[in-house]
DNA sequence: ATTTTTTACCTTGCTTTACAAAGTACTCTG
DNA sequence: CAGAGTACTTTGTAAAGCAAGGTAAAAAAT
């Protein structure tokens, strides 16, 4: 085990495992493809690179949660605009119901940190 | 790949990626030892079970964010209190900072969703 | 006093998954 | 058509969660 790596991280496992969450609201916003989910990711600091992201949504594909549709592009080969499935959107609102649950116990326990402290 | 099995899990990921940071944030408040933590991630729902709290918590003393000491129990063997080390107490911080961020960055993607629904 | 139960910590084997890096393939520009 | 840019995929490695089983100490039951 090093050390090091180790340490530098557990901060962004803490944002790794939000990430299936925040692609499901991305796509539930609109139509959109991998290159434009990777850069509202990196908007909302949620960084991820390709390696992470394309094994993922297929995942998710299939699963069922996400269904695409090929379109051509203006600037080079034609790209996958994923989409949720009614699955996907029902998963989707039990996820927000979790986050809401995961924020509430977090800053819980934050709240009695910041007295103590 | 178990479709089923892997939906099922998102919800648990999500808060799994959130785990050191609860962890260090409950030691944070006084010495305890592993079975006290397991019941305190279970008052705030967070569901952890021994096989993945104890090599967590090993990972942790060996990149000496904690401490721990031996103490007598009145009710079976005795005990590892842990402690958070200097070294615990400042990446506890930058958690802290980052946890923030991720907060900010899911709510504001929830929030599109909200007025999209 | 010995056996059983309870409590506490640890280990093993399996599976999933994040990521870097390399690969495939399409399209536009010159 | 060669090269640059864009888009999606695959491979190999390492980290980590979990179920299940294991070790050990102290208390309770017999």
């Amino acid at each position: 085990m090093n050390k090091d790596k180790y340490t530098d991280n557990i901060q962004s496992q803490m944002r790794k495992g939000s990430l299936e969450f925040a692609i499901l609201l991305i796509i539930s916003r609109k139509k959109i493809y991998a290159g434009d989910i990777l850069k509202e990711l990196k908007k909302n600091k949620l960084i991820v690179v390709e390696g992470t992201l394309y094994p993922l949504l297929n995942r998710l594909k299939s699963s069922e949660l996400l269904s695409h549709e090929w379109k051509e592009s203006k600037s080079g080969p034609p790209r996958k605009y994923y989409d949720l499935t009614s699955k996907g959107k029902k998963l989707l609102k039990a996820l927000l119901e979790a986050w809401k649950d995961l924020d509430h116990s977090i800053n819980s326990l934050i709240s009695h940190y910041e007295k103590n402290s």
